[in-house]
DNA sequence: GAAATTACTGACTATGAGTCATTAACGAGA
DNA sequence: TCTCGTTAATGACTCATAGTCAGTAATTTC
């Protein structure tokens, strides 16, 4: 029979509905600032209902969270599924990451709660498990064209692929951050450009990473033009 | 007249006390889950007394950062007034930076607030210009072997001086922050050793920015012994 | 020793997270 | 079409806690 269907079918609706409501008060006014009455009214509901769905405030952050790693999985996807050789592959995740950071920016603040634990006073090891999953899924993506570049000798074999993924991933990561929160502090009165800053850096630890080999396919520069630099 | 000093340095030393009572309710419960009620208790005051020091409850959160940025001040201080050669100075630093996180892990962790201005709702920009203030002043700290390594032809010249400071902290501070929260899980299910993974990529990221001669003079490795590999 | 200043108190208010008894809507079976 | 059971939704309620403020006590000044 169609019924339970259709029911589970509104239900799942009715969970975007409220992931979507609450994107637009989180965004809006931050995790502290937003109440779940705001919620409940964005989502023309009552605040009762967001319970029924979700087990708190918190945990229904990580939900769009959760989403925000959706679209960010789908960026690294298209990045890496382009034919390209794998160093380039690489590269275009440093680009999807950025962009992601540009476009998404919202999301990719939903992030920094989810990497402080320290701030996870009422989340549900459910919802936790589901982010780390999700969080790891991202991971494996990552770590493709890592291992294929190891295979075919360009980056060094001696090195974990997921430390480097994790080298390059962390320094972009903390450049973001300080862009996200003091790009023009940096430029006006320090004269830096973080975003020419992360480049540089990224560029610096992959060519420590490379093999002879590797450096000699594919010189640093190579993909100047492309947006992130990793 | 001697009362009003005497007054002042009571009322200093008040919120000192303040300071230690709120240190240790933060530490043991966290920003969230410690309440108002729970430092004054501990500091055997009446809550009221609390907001006469402090305005609120993130102020006195931050106020706990400050007195952490002194310590690290003063680690920073101690490592780069050793009369040493300026790479080795840098090396310092990094190490000074490993031991605050190591020694001093809850006061590193108040960093995150701080460093995520999405979560202040309630901090006074008096509040707020103390810490960035003390900020800068340890920036400078850090800013001074790096330019000495600069006029002495060993870091390349044609970087900002910033910007090397910025690669290489950014660098270990988001590794730091992984181990913080992850450093089993990475050990033990990736096999991935983290701290010798700092140590590693701040090494390549060094060794890119600095000079033939720097390089000549300290080749990578100089320092291993060090603890942090910076 | 009266008046003024300063430090402190804790009962009180306001807000917002999370709960639960109740109601409404829907579907199944007779 | 009438019941009865099931599921979804409600909103008034409780409870915790940040922040306030009128009042008290101690200290200083003149």
């Amino acid at each position: 029979m169609g019924i339970r269907e259709r029911r589970e079918r509104e239900k799942d609706e009715r969970r975007e509905e409220i992931i979507g409501a609450a994107e637009s008060v989180f965004f809006g006014k931050g995790l502290a600032e937003a109440t779940m009455d705001d919620i409940a009214e964005a989502a023309e509901l009552s605040k009762g209902t967001l319970y029924l769905y979700y087990r708190s405030k918190e945990d229904l952050y990580l939900a769009v969270t959760l989403k925000g790693m959706d679209i960010m999985e789908e960026l690294f996807r298209k990045a890496i599924s382009t034919g390209e050789p794998s160093i380039k592959r690489i590269y275009n995740l440093g680009e999807a990451y950025y962009e992601f950071f540009e476009k998404y920016r919202n999301f990719f603040r939903t992030f920094y709660f989810f990497e402080s634990p320290q701030f996870h006073t009422q989340v549900s090891p459910e919802m936790l498990d589901a982010c780390t999953g999700h969080d790891r899924k991202i991971w494996e993506l990552v770590l493709t064209p890592i291992r294929e570049a190891q295979d075919e000798g360009l980056l060094q074999s001696s090195l974990d692929p997921m430390e480097i993924g994790v080298m390059l991933w962390s320094n972009s990561n903390g450049l973001m951050r300080l862009i996200d929160r003091h790009a023009d502090h940096w430029k006006d009165s320090l004269g830096v450009d973080l975003f020419s800053l992360m480049r540089k850096s990224n560029a610096f630890l992959l060519k420590a990473m490379m093999t002879e080999e590797g450096l000699k396919k594919f010189p640093t520069g190579t993909f100047e033009h492309a947006a992130t630099g990793l």
